[in-house]
RNA sequence: GCGCCUAUAGCUCAGCGGACAGAGCAUCGGUCUUCGGAACCGAGGGUCGUGGGUUCGAAUCCCUCUAGGCGCGCCA
C-alpha cells in the first residue's frame, strides 16, 4: 500500500540523515502518514519532524529539510515539500495517478483487498439472540455490524467464520417451552395456564396454532415432561428457522450455528470447569459454585453453578469460549453484544486471562441501543409482552439496502434512533439512493458506449489529467486504506461515509467532464476511468452487503 | 455508589494528537440545447457540554463537574 511505502521511505530518509551525521541518533517514532484536509498540502503528510524536534532539540523546519534531502525519489511522488511548522508534504504525480486506473481495472472485483490478515483465523459471533421470539429492530444493528465487519475482514486477508450461538438451554428457554405447551393446549381447548415468566406475545399463539395445524394432537396425550421436550424441540427448530430466514432477508448469513447444549453433550463444559478448579479459580460458598473473579481484580465473584446444580449463562459462555480458543483455536475471537450485556464483558475478560489466553485475541464490540420511533413517538419494545416491531416488518417496508445502510452509518458506540417513518420514506435525500444512483449512472454511460459500439480497450489512461479526473482517482485509491482501517479498528461505519464521498466526486466529475464525446482518444480514456469508478463503488456497496444497481 | 458509552452547525452525525473543525438534511442563492436533475456549484451557520491539566500543538490524551443511556441477578 502506497501509504506504508511512503512511511517507509520517510523512515529510511531519517535514518540516512542520522547516519550521515546531519541528524543526531535519537530513536525514531513510528512514522504516521496522514491525508491533509487542505489539498494544497498534498496527498500525504507527516509530522515526523515535529515529533523529533523535542528529542533532537532543534528547529522542526530544519529537521524536515534534512530528512527531505535524504528522501529517495520514487515514481509515485511528484514532489516533497517542507511546510511550517514542520510538516513534510507529498504530492503524487499525475501520471502515476492516471496509471492507477489500469491497476484498478485489472484488480476488478478484488480491488480493495489487502493482506494484513495473512490468513489468520478470525471468528466473529453476533446476533445470537435467544430463540424465544422473533428478532426485533434492535437486533438488526448487531447483525449488520457483524456481517459487514466480516466482509471487511475477509477483504483484509483474514479467514473469517461467522457464527450464531443458539442459546437452546437455560431458564429462558424453559419459560419458552412452558409457554408454548400452554398455548398448544389452549389451542386444543384444554386447560392450561401460561407461566408467570412466560412469553405472552401473539407470535406464541400463532406458533402453537401452526404446530397444531401440522402435527395435530401429537403432543397432547404425552406425559407433560415428554410433551415439553418434544414440543419444545419443534418450537425451537421453528423459531431458529424464522430467525435464520429473517437474517437472510437482511443479507446476513452464518457459517456455523452453534448449539449451547452441545457444550454439555460434547464435554467442553465439564472440561473447562475442572480446568478452572485445577487452577484455583473456583470456590464453593452459600451452596453454589463461584468463579473467583475478585482474585483477578473484578468487583465481585460470579456464580457458575447454582445451588440447585444448574449452570448459569456465565458458565456456558466460559465453556463456549474455551471451545473457541482452545478447541477450535481461532487466532482472534470477536463478539458483538448489545449494550445490555455490558456487565458480562469484564468478567469474560477475566475468564479469558484465567484460561491463559492473550486478552488481545478477545474482542468485544458493544453495540449501543436502538430506540425505535414512529415519527416523533418512541416505540417501547418488550419481547415478553409481545409489543414489538419485528426486523422482518422493517425489511419488508424499507428494503434490505436501506436497512443495512441505516444501521451502518452510525458508530457502534453511539445510541441511535431508528425512525420508521423516515426509513420508510423513499425520498430523494436518502443517502442510499444517492450512492446507488451514482452506480446506476455509471452503468448507463457504459451501456451507451456499448450501444454505440465503442471499444475502449486500447484507451490511454495517461490522457486523464484534468482535476476532476484526478480527484476521482485519488478517492478510488483510498479503498484499500479504508479496508485496513476497518480491520484494525473494527469500525465498519466508515464505509458509508466513503461510499458517499466517492459518489460525490463521481457526480462532480460527471458534471464537469463529458465522457462520450467527439474526442475519441479522450472518450476511451474516460470510459476506462468510469469503469474503474464503477468497480470501486460496486466494491464499497458489496462490502456493506448492498446491491449495486445497473438501473433504478 | 461503582463500571462502560455518549455530549461537535438549527437537526442527524463523522472526525479521536497535528496545518483555517467536516458531511447530509434544513435555510438562502445560483447551474439546466449534450452521456440518467434521484445531479452540480455557492452562501450563511459551531468559544467541539463545564472547569482544570499534559503538549511545540488538544474536539482528540489525563482529572473535576453536569446531562442522558446501559450495566452492576444463584436472568440471559
Amino acid at each position: 500500500m502506497l501509504k506504508h511505502k511512503l512511511a517507509e521511505l520517510l523512515a529510511q530518509a531519517a535514518t540516512r540523515a542520522q547516519q550521515s551525521g546531519k541528524l543526531p541518533a535519537v530513536t525514531l517514532p513510528e512514522v504516521i502518514m496522514e491525508h491533509p484536509q487542505n489539498p494544497e498540502h498534498g496527498d500525504y503528510a507527516s509530522s515526523l519532524p515535529l515529533k523529533l524536534a523535542r528529542a533532537i532539540g532543534s528547529n522542526p523546519l530544519s529537521i524536515a529539510s534534512d530528512i527531505v534531502a535524504s528522501i529517495a525519489p520514487t515514481s509515485e511522488v511528484e514532489r516533497v515539500v517542507v511546510a511550517p511548522p514542520g510538516f513534510i508534504n507529498f504530492t503524487l504525480s499525475a501520471g502515476w495517478l492516471a496509471g492507477q486506473v489500469s491497476s484498478i481495472l485489472e484488480a476488478g472485483a478484488s480491488y480493495g483487498n489487502i493482506e494484513i490478515g495473512q490468513g489468520r483465523r478470525v471468528q466473529i459471533e453476533f446476533v445470537s439472540v435467544n430463540p424465544t421470539g422473533p428478532l426485533h429492530v434492535g437486533h438488526g444493528r448487531g447483525a449488520i455490524l457483524g456481517s459487514t465487519l466480516a466482509n471487511a475482514l475477509t477483504a483484509a486477508g483474514y479467514r473469517v467464520e461467522k457464527e450464531y450461538y443458539i442459546n437452546d438451554a437455560g431458564s429462558q428457554m424453559d419459560a419458552f417451552y412452558r409457554s408454548l405447551y400452554a398455548r398448544y393446549r389452549q389451542c386444543r381447548n384444554k386447560e392450561a395456564e401460561m407461566p408467570e415468566d412466560g412469553y405472552f406475545g401473539q407470535y406464541m399463539i400463532d406458533l402453537a396454532r401452526e404446530i397444531v395445524d401440522q402435527q395435530g394432537d401429537e403432543f397432547l396425550n404425552l406425559p407433560e415432561k415428554e410433551a415439553l421436550e418434544k414440543l419444545g424441540q419443534v418450537g425451537l427448530d421453528r423459531m431458529v428457522g424464522e430467525i435464520r430466514a429473517d437474517l437472510e432477508r437482511l443479507g446476513v448469513t452464518f457459517d456455523v450455528w452453534f448449539s449451547e447444549r452441545s457444550l454439555y453433550k460434547n464435554g467442553q463444559y465439564d472440561e473447562v470447569i475442572s480446568l478452572l478448579k485445577q487452577r484455583g479459580h473456583i470456590s464453593e460458598k452459600e451452596g453454589a459454585t463461584w468463579f473467583v473473579s475478585t482474585a483477578l481484580g473484578e468487583d465481585k465473584d460470579n456464580v457458575v453453578i447454582r445451588s440447585d446444580g444448574s449452570p448459569t449463562y456465565f458458565a456456558t459462555d466460559i465453556a463456549y469460549h474455551y471451545d473457541k480458543f482452545l478447541k477450535r483455536k481461532f487466532d482472534t475471537v470477536i463478539n458483538i453484544w448489545g449494550a445490555d450485556h455490558m456487565g458480562h464483558v469484564s468478567r469474560m475478560k477475566a475468564v479469558i486471562g484465567a484460561l491463559g489466553i492473550d486478552p488481545e485475541q478477545f474482542k468485544v464490540i458493544i453495540s449501543q441501543m436502538v430506540t425505535l420511533r414512529r415519527g416523533g413517538e418512541i416505540v417501547r419494545v418488550s419481547k415478553r409482552s409481545g409489543d414489538i416491531v419485528t426486523l422482518r416488518e422493517l425489511v419488508d417496508e424499507v428494503g434490505t439496502d436501506v436497512c443495512r445502510f441505516f444501521f451502518l452509518c452510525r458508530s457502534a458506540d453511539s445510541q441511535m434512533d431508528f425512525d420508521l417513518e423516515l426509513a420508510k420514506k423513499q425520498s430523494a435525500d436518502n443517502p442510499v439512493y444517492y450512492v446507488q444512483y451514482a452506480h446506476a449512472r455509471i452503468a448507463s454511460i457504459l451501456r451507451l458506449a456499448q450501444e454505440k459500439g465503442i471499444d475502449y480497450r486500447d484507451g490511454d489512461v495517461s490522457l486523464l489529467t484534468a482535476e476532476p479526473e484526478l480527484a476521482l482517482i485519488r478517492k478510488m485509491l483510498l479503498l484499500p486504506e479504508l479496508v485496513e482501517t476497518i480491520a484494525t479498528t473494527l469500525e465498519p461505519h466508515h464505509l458509508t461515509y466513503y461510499a458517499q464521498d466517492l459518489a460525490t466526486v463521481f457526480h462532480s466529475f460527471y458534471k464537469q467532464c463529458r465522457v462520450v464525446s467527439a474526442d475519441e482518444a479522450l472518450t476511451w480514456a474516460r470510459l476506462k476511468l468510469v469503469e474503474a469508478a464503477k468497480t470501486v463503488l460496486s466494491r464499497a456497496l458489496h462490502l456493506m452487503g448492498m446491491t449495486a444497481p445497473e438501473r433504478m
